[in-house]
DNA sequence: CCGCGATGCGTACATATGTACATATCGCAG
DNA sequence: CTGCGATATGTACATATGTACGCATCGCGG
């Protein structure tokens, strides 16, 4: 009988991982299912649950890895600052520029913060996260600063996606020269 | 025949919409359901399709009735500082104390962020609730302070939820001294 | 080369869900 | 008091979903 194609693919539990992100930004994760995402991977409904026990463990590990590819981009972005003032810039970087703030990455957090208060796992993760980005900071500013510096990305970035008129770079340089106390011409 | 007590429920309506609150709290949009409403609140299941045409409608006025009250807590608790410095301390409170930052409510505003993001409508309720933060808050700084103020809550709020060791209200205290330009002692 | 564990695949099935609808009851304007 | 429009209520039903399971096929170690 010539029976269809059958692949072999060594990645696919990966590329599940990925549909999962995909169909997570589309759908959020009240309109994720098996199906949606078997459907983006490419992959018959059956592999779904052979590759992960339920839909939650599902979620569950896509955030992780999220939160870590995330993490790790931040943490690179900072460690590539030389000088203080370099610093200061990536920083205004990670907040303008079209390189974390993406419209996706923004969209995700909002779902992976909603879903990680139902999943303990999760809160782990979060704090994981956080933990990273705080250190990243600290190797350039202090422990305080470093914080406040964390949280005014994190809000500055909502509310960034939100305005009608987000917040420009100058003005965001100034904020930031604020808050790491720098003196810098306030318009 | 003896029929059941048939109630008469002049604020049903407005009973649905606390309930779908409140479950979307417990259980996230994703675990929301016209019945589980229905049980909150405490109505039949066709009280639903009668008072709501569609389960996105039913969360859509519940996102707009979430915004509106708290958009007018904030605006309420700004408004009573007179002064410059208390103005500063109701920015800390909005951060610091169990009246806005509450876990529900952090939880309600991610769910609301994440969904707002495929409803249209949503998306023009939370413009306006941010215009409203920022309105409050120049009635006491600058416009460029308030945006930078408004974005700082944000981003505190949600890092205090997720923080092991959250910022104390002197640390918060003396984050918004620096975005206000104010001298106040650093830690 | 061969066997076996890992992986791939299609399908079945119980259940939950959104929504429609027929009917019953109530409040109140005239 | 009397309709009548608004509201309440229970139920039906098509559909989508999570998960289980049996079988096919493959890679690879011995």
């Amino acid at each position: 009988m010539p029976t269809i194609t059958r692949r072999h693919d060594p990645d696919r539990r990966a590329r599940i991982l990925r549909a999962t992100l995909d169909v997570v930004a589309e759908h959020g994760v009240a309109g994720t299912t098996h199906r949606r995402i078997a459907a983006v991977a490419d992959v018959p409904l059956g592999s779904m649950t052979y590759h992960f026990a339920s839909l939650d463990d599902l979620l569950t590990e896509a955030f992780t890895l999220l939160a870590d590819t995330v993490a790790a981009r931040f943490t690179e972005r900072l460690a590539a600052a030389g000088t203080r003032a370099e610093a200061c810039e990536a920083v205004v970087d990670l907040v303008v520029d079209d390189s974390w703030a993406t419209p996706r990455n923004l969209l995700l957090s909002y779902e992976l913060y909603a879903y990680a208060a139902r999943v303990p796992a999760l809160r782990g993760v979060m704090q994981g996260w956080m933990g990273k980005s705080r250190a990243a900071l600290e190797q350039h500013f202090a422990p305080g600063t470093a914080r406040a510096l964390d949280a005014m990305i994190e809000g500055l970035s909502i509310h960034r996606s939100v305005d009608l008129e987000p917040a420009g770079r100058a003005e965001v340089r100034a904020i930031v020269a604020r808050l790491t106390g720098d003196a810098l011409a306030l318009p």
